[in-house]
DNA sequence: ACGGGGAGTAGACACCGTCTACGCCATCCT
DNA sequence: AGGATGGCGTAGACGGTGTCTACTCCCCGT
């Protein structure tokens, strides 16, 4: 079974992540991945009852990615808890920026519920990594770690979204997000060491 | 000139607000909005040169209303600024939670450069309402107000978001998003005085 | 050897966004 | 006054989409 014959499920999963990547979401057609897989217009549908849960695969391939990542940062720097939580949004925030079309793929609400594995499982350990970098660094106070990471989360996302939206540097007068996410971090975890 | 004839390019965008507010977004095609306005498909091109640039008009009603909302919201509260600012993040979170399908298409990114008025330039007047709460309230230290206030709105939109996706809950066991609101409040702008 | 079933194909269907040709009607000019 | 003009809305065509339904082919087990 040489690679270009690696069954069809996987065929159409990786046309379909390769699109998202080069041309954002809305290249990301069942037809078109199915031609770039080299299937009819009919085959998908023996993999994946609907479009929607063949996107889903895709995210998830995503967040596969992006887990991977994560953890390849994590490796490569300090094993203090502060500097390898920064590398993680640093990396979060690169990876949204560099794949636009498969960050917004990744959470669009409505793949939510598709496919075996739910999306929102799948994003599961990424966000344990976080919450636990978050439970070793966070000085003792009356918020609970849980709170504190999903907040610290929802801040970095908002980063990412923001910034690609493209408002936030036209609002603030920030030219990189660099100040935004060192701003963040020093809130959400207080001021940093050095 | 009675109300059912107010002019077709004002009835569109109110029917598309309406199917956006109901339905949500998949809902809000070209045809499905002049059907309900009541004119041909081809109508909408007389007024709308492509079908983004009406979604971005409806998407501006949006920021209107959310604009409009929030200064309600703050009239009616306490003046201080800590009290305004948390009376704005609710309406925020709540104008999220109840219009999801507004608020996407709002910050759907292929939407920012369509219209006669861009849309990031819209949403700037509901930015600096919370930027010049930002710089009343917040403890003199070394970050920039502007960038407090952009790490602020990230955080807020990243709440609203992220909550919307369903997985903070689920990862954080956190049930309502007032915790997170509270915390994210704290982090930036220090405890809160009572 | 042969029947059966899974895999992939191909066409139909309804819907979509865009484009073009065409009527209609008010308005303006001579 | 009457005819040309131009904007507004209609209607149909075109290529594209997702889904559904025959249909074919080939491999596998009995």
């Amino acid at each position: 079974m040489n690679d270009g014959d690696a069954g069809v499920r996987a065929r159409l999963v990786a046309a379909g992540v390769d699109l998202v990547l080069r041309e954002g979401q809305s290249a990301v057609s069942l037809r078109e991945i199915a031609r770039r897989a080299g299937v009819s217009h009919g085959a998908p549908r023996r993999y994946f009852p609907t479009h929607v849960d063949l996107l889903s695969a895709i995210a998830r391939e995503g967040f596969a990615d992006l887990t991977t990542r994560v953890q390849k940062t994590m490796r490569d720097a300090d094993p203090d808890p502060r500097t390898q939580l920064t590398a993680l949004a640093r990396t979060y925030l690169d990876f949204a920026a560099a794949h636009r079309g498969m960050f917004e793929l990744m959470f669009r609400h409505d793949l939510l519920d598709s496919g075996r594995l739910r999306l929102r499982e799948t994003s599961l350990p990424l966000f344990a990594v976080l919450a636990d970098l978050v439970a070793q660094v966070r000085r003792p106070d009356d918020v609970p770690a849980s709170v504190l990471a999903g907040a610290l989360w929802a801040n970095l996302h908002g980063i990412a979204q923001l910034w690609a939206w493209g408002s936030l540097p036209l609002a603030t007068g920030v030219t990189d997000d660099d100040a935004l996410l060192r701003a963040t971090l020093d809130a959400h975890l207080g001021p940093a060491p050095h």
